[in-house]
DNA sequence: TATTGTTATACTCTATAACTATA
DNA sequence: TATAGTTATAGAGTATAACAATA
């Protein structure tokens, strides 16, 4: 190893920190508080939001699936989508091939209110405002590098005490 | 307005859009999920980390404070209060000067886990490891302006429906 | 009167375990 | 036997409302 790398580690990893320490503060306060604040003046809560964001129109979902990708137990499935139907914002309904599995369906009403929910969730915040066209083009490449490296690394090694 | 306004405009909403959506997904996913079981391996539940965090040791706080900081009802910090200070991680102090307001304090044995339990928060993904130091003090700027203008636009006048 | 902390209540999310109906 | 969904249960967080002690 050079100098030069040794000097890029070290002050590379200050810097990393740092990154690392700004991106928890924004996503516990100002990201938090806005997916709340929205999510909350559809009268849903985060899980119930979370589900019907995952259930695209035309693509029923087995109720196990859901379990998965909500990443809770099975059993607390029942009560979320109990409450979305006695909204009338899905269904239950027969799966072709295996009369165990319930497939999730939005209802007219769910695709309304969830692609009105999506668009509130998914408006740029103002804040972004600041940067530059070339400036924004910079940071969603460096993002994206870092989501990659996530996903290749999907808990990391060092994730245990 | 002239065109390259425009056009920057134009372009650069679109990769907003992008910027916006990954750090809602990053923060969603990785984020959270490596908070989360970092937390777990404590025996913590997030509010409870959250309120450690907020105790720094020596400073002592209202409950009312601790209320504020938390973003929600003073009649939950009794409960979370209660089960930290089960643990002997806290404590409930008289406060000088006003006999109703009772001040929390972090034992020894509390100082020791929070310790360790914001090394271990802090401690940097390998994810980040792909970026060279130059990359990182740009990323580190781009983040550290939009943190600003969130401080200045608390939540932002367009956030409601 | 207003404020601090608590209690009572009700709701949702969470996991575990046991159950049913299928496979 | 194994799997999909449900139910029962227990614990924690959340808000609202009412209360005692203090200001």
């Amino acid at each position: 190893m050079v100098a030069s790398e040794r000097s890029v580690s070290a002050v590379g990893n200050a810097q990393a920190r740092e990154i690392w320490e700004l991106l928890l503060e924004l996503s516990r306060t100002h990201l938090r508080e806005r997916l709340a604040a929205t999510i909350s003046a559809f009268d849903l809560s985060v899980p119930q939001a979370h589900a019907l964001q995952l259930l695209e129109p035309g693509r029923p979902l087995p109720m196990r699936d859901l379990a998965a990708r909500l990443r809770c137990d099975a059993s607390n499935i029942t009560g979320i989508v109990d409450r979305l139907e006695a909204r009338g914002l899905v269904e239950r309904q027969p799966a072709p091939g295996d009369r165990r599995v319930k497939a999730l369906v939005v209802t007219d009403k769910g695709v309304a209110l969830r692609t009105s929910l999506v668009e509130r969730l998914h408006r740029v915040p103002p804040a972004f405002a600041g940067l530059s066209a070339e400036e924004q083009r910079t940071l969603l490449d460096l993002l994206r590098r870092i989501a990659v490296a996530c996903e290749q690394d999907p808990q990391g090694p060092a994730s245990m005490l």
